[in-house]
RNA sequence: GCAGGGAUGCCGGAGCGGUCAAACGGGGCAGACUCAAAAUCUGCUGGCUUAGUGCCUUCACAGGUUCGAUUCCUGUUCCCUGCACCA
């Protein structure tokens, strides 16, 4: 590969260097990359029928270059789209950019650049960057958050979402992250720690805006079934959303008219009730111990659990009694209330009830503050002795010492509990979940401004529809200290709408998942002025066929998209209620160990190999590596060799000529139909293994018939367009390749017993290369001739100058049509075609 | 702890119950072509070997089903990913 100038320009003054002239795989690039774009070849045809919507997560424009996990990412989805309009479907294939964030707020306070002009060259220089790549994107329809005539229709929608109540402000304890000064959605923290950043959030207390994504708690877990997403994705979304179905339990406090709501899923050990235990950050406690002996414990327990709780599962479990007692709703016994950091604030009502004998935590607890245990439950298989417990018994089985409900099994009294329950108004059956709404206000600059106006008079007062955008003023200044958005009076300070007060705009931009949650749907009908986007387009369109992107987005992106879905569907604006029919996560690059990524300075850029080998080649080569799903590892010399690949390939020309036989056939169709089920599956990989079988086989032979070229060339074009377009050009034809269509195949020359025919006849050869070897060496003779007459049955119907192709120089293959007759000094009067003998000399 | 996915030769990675010592690619070795490289091409690349369409041991480990298992079933170990004090 290495070849200094001055050996090349040796080379060729002296000229044999002519033949291997190397392809200049760039400027094919440019050639029909110039040609694709002035076909436009790419827009999606919004009459056609068949419609097939083939989507990508749209980036964020920050790095200036693309690496080669860019590329496998790009090309899985750009794959599909050619592979689908090879097979008669419009395909809407957009692109666009999630312009708003961070990062070109940070820019911008570092670097001095305005986070609008840096994003808008972020933009350009991405997009002639895929350009570059050739992918099949119909940019006509491309967007980018970060314009009015996008973030007009967030603004928009969050209106409607006032409106619908799904939009709300409350006050409440929130994750802060220091770093990024701005607070931060449960599903931006991971393990306590921001998404983007990674470094520990904090818990503030703060007006905020919300959205009531637990009202669709419920839909949001059943559409789950309706769709084909990895199990994984699926899993991690029912996880988060946490459905748990159980009982709602009423305790009265003692002396007191206050009531404390507990939730649980064993409602079958009631009796075995010992305590309460609440969340110390919870308001009753605070309220509990208010001016006792006990908020001294109190305050120390809750300054050690004021970071994210989900950090405080190796922590002890620290305790104390409030002093206070609760009712039991059925007994009537008073239950002692304690506060503890082992109950999670935010689950259910944030107070739970302890029963000691059945719940291992409980029990814990129970030991270490010396509370009673009484056993409420009794396996059906053994005794348990109370006094002799080690451990709680977490399983179910008889009740005892729970009157009226004894010698019911659990499910019968889970069930006679709750409704004695209800009976009493004291609880009933209930249905928690885990996911909390949406918090989406950003403390930050860089993203949608958030509609509303704060009037002295008459509070929060949304902006007239009739008054969007709000647009985001460009002057600001950027002190890296609080939200840049306070340093524009005339933004801030505005009349109100209703009363025409005084009012202050809200400075708190909107998130970006907000923005990222109805993209797709906009693409659709990205230029229209009036409308979020025109109904019958978005009908016409959506769902999306097949979504590609990384896993990492699981419950944040997947989560929101699904939930803005069936948002718009209950404003009428959609007729579907699921948004990505299919979703695809595509595997990782990684190189030394590590994911390929500017922060590990280890990225190979699209540019260095495309400059090497041709973009084309850098497609073949991560698409053949491994299936798109798995994560794989950058071999600069795994490259080199789908490089040969696609050389032997283009070689092939040399040897046009030929017809096909019935092994061809064979051979083309059987691969015809691997590569399109390769294609429909996301295996690309098994097709090429296939494909370069096919083209090692057919390098051996002296002719390479046109039109098995052509199937070829057609094939794989979705892999290596360039390459493809440019040999299907070199074939003689006229029209592209991309619009194309993808070949037939002919089921009735897949014949597997052709192949086996055509093995054992390679085995026969084989051996008889074998057999002339030995003879060589056993007779060592070097003057002598000798003959051998040989007839092996599976040659029989065997064209005989193939044999002897196919055989050494020293054997020479004849037709005789009888052994006798055979007379080797006058082989070619008495030969005749269709039984063939060996003739060694 | 729970859930999901894995484990194939030096590496990546195909293997749809026999045609499997295991495709394809990389790497390594040897050879051809070269003054020499590069490129290209050929052969070899588990062990034994009298060199044979031969024998032996292999596809995480242990069993099972079968005439036959890399492929099916069961258990075990290890790895990855997600969830996890959720009451």
């Amino acid at each position: 590969m290495k070849r200094t100038k001055k050996e090349v320009v040796k080379k060729d003054v002296e000229g044999d260097f002519s033949e291997e002239q190397k392809t200049d795989f760039n400027a094919i690039e440019k050639k029909w990359q110039a040609e694709w774009e002035k076909n436009k070849a790419f827009v999606a045809d919004d009459k056609a029928k068949e419609k097939f919507y083939c989507l990508e997560m749209f980036p964020y424009p920050s790095a200036s270059y693309l690496h080669m996990g860019h590329v496998r990412n790009y090309s899985i989805g750009d794959t599909i789209a050619r592979f689908k309009r090879m097979n008669g479907f419009s395909v809407l294939y957009p692109m666009g950019f999630d312009a708003f964030g961070l990062p070109a707020e940070n820019a911008a306070i570092k670097a001095k650049i305005h986070p609008a002009e840096y994003t808008k060259n972020a933009i350009e220089n991405i997009k002639r960057l895929m350009k570059d790549l050739g992918l099949s994107y119909d940019w006509d329809r491309e967007l980018a958050t970060c314009y009015p005539d996008y973030y007009k229709w967030n603004q928009w929608l969050f209106l409607q979402m006032l409106k619908k109540g799904i939009a709300y402000r409350k006050k409440a304890p929130v994750n802060w992250c220091e770093k990024c000064n701005t607070v931060l959605a449960n599903e931006e923290v991971i393990d306590g720690k921001c998404w983007r950043c990674e470094s520990e959030t904090t818990i503030k207390q703060l007006d905020q805006w919300f959205l009531k994504i637990t009202e669709y708690a419920d839909e949001l877990l059943k559409g789950l079934d309706k769709i084909e997403w990895p199990s994984k994705v699926k899993e991690m979304q029912r996880n988060w959303i946490g459905k748990s179905e159980g009982t709602k339990v009423i305790f009265k406090l003692d002396n007191s008219d206050k009531t404390v709501e507990v939730f649980t899923t064993r409602p079958d050990t009631l009796f075995g009730v010992m305590f309460l235990v609440a969340a110390v950050q919870s308001p009753l406690v605070a309220e509990l111990v208010k001016g006792t002996k006990a908020e001294k414990g109190y305050l120390k327990l809750l300054k050690s659990t004021s970071v994210a709780q989900k950090l405080e599962v190796d922590k002890e479990k620290g305790g104390f009694f409030t002093g206070k007692y609760a009712i039991h709703p059925l007994t009537g016994g008073q239950i002692p209330i304690y506060a503890s950091n082992f109950v999670i604030a935010d689950y259910g009502t944030g107070v739970v009830m302890a029963v000691p004998a059945h719940d291992q935590r409980d029990f814990e607890f129970a030991k270490k503050y010396k509370i009673p245990i009484k056993l409420v439950i009794q396996p059906d298989d053994r005794k348990i002795d109370v006094l002799k417990m080690k451990e709680a018994y977490d399983g179910l089985g008889i009740l005892v010492n729970s009157a009226p409900f004894n010698d019911l099994n659990s499910e019968e009294a889970k069930e006679h509990i709750t409704k004695s329950l209800e009976d009493k108004k004291v609880g009933g059956f209930s249905t928690e979940y885990k996911i909390r709404d949406w918090l989406i206000s950003r403390q930050r600059y860089w993203g949608t401004p958030i509609p509303i106006i704060y009037c002295e008079k008459c509070g929060a007062v949304p902006v007239p529809e009739k008054n969007l955008p709000v647009e985001l003023p460009v002057d600001v200044k950027f002190t890296g200290k609080g939200n840049p958005l306070l340093t524009n009076e005339k933004f801030v300070n505005v009349k109100c709408p209703k009363c025409s007060g005084k009012g202050k705009r809200e400075t708190d931009t909107i998130g970006g998942f907000f923005d990222s949650s109805w993209y797709y749907l906009r693409y659709c009908d990205n230029q229209n002025k009036k409308e979020i986007f025109d109904k019958k387009k978005v009908a016409h369109w959506m769902p999306v066929d097949q979504y590609i992107g990384g896993v990492e987005h699981a419950v944040l992106h997947l989560l929101y998209a699904r939930f803005f879905t069936k948002f718009m569907r209950d404003l009428k604006l959609l007729e579907i209620d699921e948004p990505f029919s299919k979703l695809f996560n595509q595997g990782i690059v990684h190189k030394d160990g590590e994911r390929m990524s500017k922060s590990h300075g280890n990225t190979i850029t699209a540019e260095e190999i495309s400059k090497k080998y041709g973009i084309d080649t850098a497609r073949l080569f991560l698409s053949f590596v491994a299936g798109p799903d798995k994560d794989i590892d950058w071999d600069d010399k795994g490259i080199e060799g789908a490089f040969r690949m696609v050389n032997r390939f283009m070689r092939m020309f040399d040897k046009i000529g030929g017809r096909s036989d019935e092994i061809m056939d064979h051979k083309i169709n059987k691969l015809l139909k691997t590569m399109g089920h390769s294609y429909d599956h996301f295996e690309f990989n098994k097709g090429i293994i296939e494909f370069m079988d096919m083209v090692n086989y057919l390098s051996e032979k002296d002719q390479i018939p046109k039109e098995i070229l052509e199937r070829l060339v057609l094939m794989i074009s979705p892999i290596m367009p360039h390459v493809c377009e440019e040999m299907w050009h070199k074939l003689g034809k006229k029209s592209l390749i991309v619009s194309e269509k993808w070949p037939a195949i002919d089921e009735k020359k897949i014949n597997d017993k052709i192949e086996q025919q055509e093995k054992a006849i390679s085995n026969t050869l084989s051996d008889i290369q074998n057999i002339l070897r030995i003879i060589k060496e056993k007779t060592n003779n070097e003057g002598e001739k000798i003959f051998l007459y040989v007839i092996p049955p599976e040659l029989k119907n065997y064209d005989t100058e193939k044999l002897g192709k196919k055989l050494s120089k020293e054997v020479k293959v004849f037709a005789v049509n009888d052994k006798a007759k055979y007379d080797p000094q006058n082989k070619a009067g008495k030969a005749k075609p269709g039984k063939p003998a060996i003739y060694i000399e």
